[in-house]
DNA sequence: CTTGGAAAGTTGTAGATACAACTATTGTAG
DNA sequence: CTACAATAGTTGTATCTACAACTTTCCAAG
């Protein structure tokens, strides 16, 4: 007499692995379109999220992100160094206000011509339906986990 | 006379940042439940991919998890300096074989109690349902990427 | 005004990740 | 046998990631 099979269907395997290791298989795709540019994708998206949310402060776009404070003043640098952004002074004397500059809009219009090619790519291996289903479910995921990226529309991401 | 709405739904965003931002929240929550065992989730899968796929390359296993060479290379030596492995000679000059040691063993019964702590938790935020759902795309997505990772079961994860 | 806590940001430390370039070994075509 | 390609692995370089500890600044209670 068992149970109806419907019930106690428990996840096999572990998240963090199996989304870790598609992660790094995915970075791959679009590190791999973006590199004529000089950029890695995650610089994009830096790009990308200061573009869309405005001059902010660093404390405000690594929570946009979904990133420590402290990952965001490492990831900066290199952004900073070849003058795709700026730094001014905040409304305190203790913030900053992170800024595109002219030369980081060119940048990133080059940049997204790059990456919407790996998109579409990935679009076509996955399928448009699997693409969107997976959108959908890390999106949720990450408002259930209290975490919400600020979403960033295709045009820009 | 718009066309049914049935067709042509593109994917809105970029597949890599949400993959990545949810990445980076899962892997704060898993790594803060191993904290405790002095382990990073990420060594965690490790020890459990070379229990699962017992002593084998280098090569083997970077395949296994989708991580380059010079990738895995780096990840091994914090675990074979803290004794969790070992690395043997291969069938070639040229080979090595990776063991899992005793320390290595019992490290890892002890660091799997807090993983299954870690997974049930995320299951309980985030539903086992979709727990479920997200394995099933990762799998599917890493398949057609022609990377599948080896699965490792729930009882070894 | 002072004092203690909160907030913003950086730095130390350590690990994760990958590409390019390199050494060493093996296999194979001629 | 030899020359060249393929395989296994490591190292240089650069970036990504985070926690803990720290400095500076601000705010609010007294």
């Amino acid at each position: 007499m068992k149970a109806a099979t419907a019930t106690r269907i428990e996840p096999q395997g572990c998240t963090n692995f199996k989304l870790r290791s598609l992660g790094r298989v995915v970075s791959r795709h679009y590190d791999g379109a973006l590199t004529e540019c000089g950029l890695k994708t995650s610089q994009y998206s830096l790009l990308s999220h200061v573009i869309k949310l405005g001059p902010l402060r660093p404390i405000d776009l690594a929570r946009a992100m979904n990133v420590e404070a402290s990952t965001l003043t490492r990831n900066l640098k290199p952004l900073l160094v070849a003058g795709y952004l700026t730094q001014c002074e905040g409304v305190d004397a203790r913030s900053r206000l992170i800024t595109i500059t002219d030369a980081g809009r060119v940048k990133r219009v080059e940049a997204q011509r790059l990456w919407r090619s790996a998109q579409l790519d990935l679009n076509r291996i996955l399928g448009a339906d699997r693409v969107l289903a997976l959108h959908q479910l890390v999106d949720d995921s990450l408002e259930l986990l209290g975490a919400d990226a600020v979403a960033v529309a295709a045009q820009e991401s």
